[in-house]
DNA sequence: TTATTACGTAACTATGATAGTTACTAGATA
DNA sequence: TATCTAGTAACTATCATAGTTACGTAATAA
């Protein structure tokens, strides 16, 4: 334990997220649902229920899509979430993005790596990592989620 | 909770992994640290010291490497680890394999999706996400632990 | 105007993955 | 035979995430 605390930063840990992470598939899911339907209102109740989750947890989830400007809310009766464009001019790219999911963990630039083979090797597998992410995003810019129903 | 208990197998979920993962921090670095001196032998002990972590979770994590045979240890005096071959023929990917990484979770053909737009997504995102894996394969083929220290 | 509906969000709890730790066994060598 | 080191089981600690409760805000129907 002292050892940890003592050299917590030695290491770079370069992170790849969406490991057990279902925002993505909730997001994606529900957004797919809407571009069949794209006029109809629904529920974070209605949504939870469909994906078997938590009415709050799709609010939180589908609320980083509203201010990405892919999703509309309203509030009151008659309220709920509508997509904000056409579905066709929304791609999984959109929605990774508004998620703010990334291979490359933010905390990355943490401080100076003290060892010099740290620092040599965390550079080589950020640069891969880097264009891995590249062309992630290039093939989720590829689909919309209209497609995905098709 | 109920939800939960009731519908946890509702969503896939692609999962991709290394998050805060410092298993393969911790493979490469002493690797590439190997890779200097190939002759030398280094204990749990003294790799842990210099990692900021225990010897347990050195030997833990080491313990990947033998068995895909990129290291040999020994017990008792005069023990410890080393290369178990040249450096110039462990690459980046031989090390990601070894500790079973993967961008897509094993238990990513959980159990089928009874919604057909999730099933659909699933399998758009599952193409993209094995394309992108095979590529970063590609990519950690093309160094060695020996270009890191260079 | 008031009741109802639905989002927005804070605060807390539960879960699960991972690392850290302790403690022990097995094997090798001085 | 004493010492050193890996191997491993079992436990604890930490942290990220999802789930939950509770309440405020806004919109609308009556």
């Amino acid at each position: 334990m002292q050892l940890h605390l003592l050299h917590e930063d030695d290491f770079f840990k370069w992170d790849i997220i969406l490991k057990k992470n279902s925002r993505l598939s909730l997001a994606l899911h529900t957004l797919a649902h809407m571009a069949n339907a794209p006029d109809k209102i629904r529920t974070s109740a209605d949504i939870a229920e469909h994906a078997g989750t938590n009415p709050v947890v799709v609010r939180r989830v589908l609320g980083h899509l509203r201010l990405a400007g892919l999703l509309v809310s309203e509030k009151g009766h008659a309220g709920g979430w509508r997509l904000a464009r056409s579905p066709d001019k929304i791609t999984l790219a959109d929605v990774y993005l508004a998620l703010d999911e990334s291979l490359i963990s933010s905390s990355d630039e943490v401080k100076s790596h003290n060892c010099s083979v740290e620092r040599a090797l965390h550079n080589r597998v950020a640069n891969i990592m880097t264009d891995i992410e590249e062309s992630l995003l290039d093939r989720l810019k590829a689909t919309t989620i209209v497609e995905i129903c098709e």
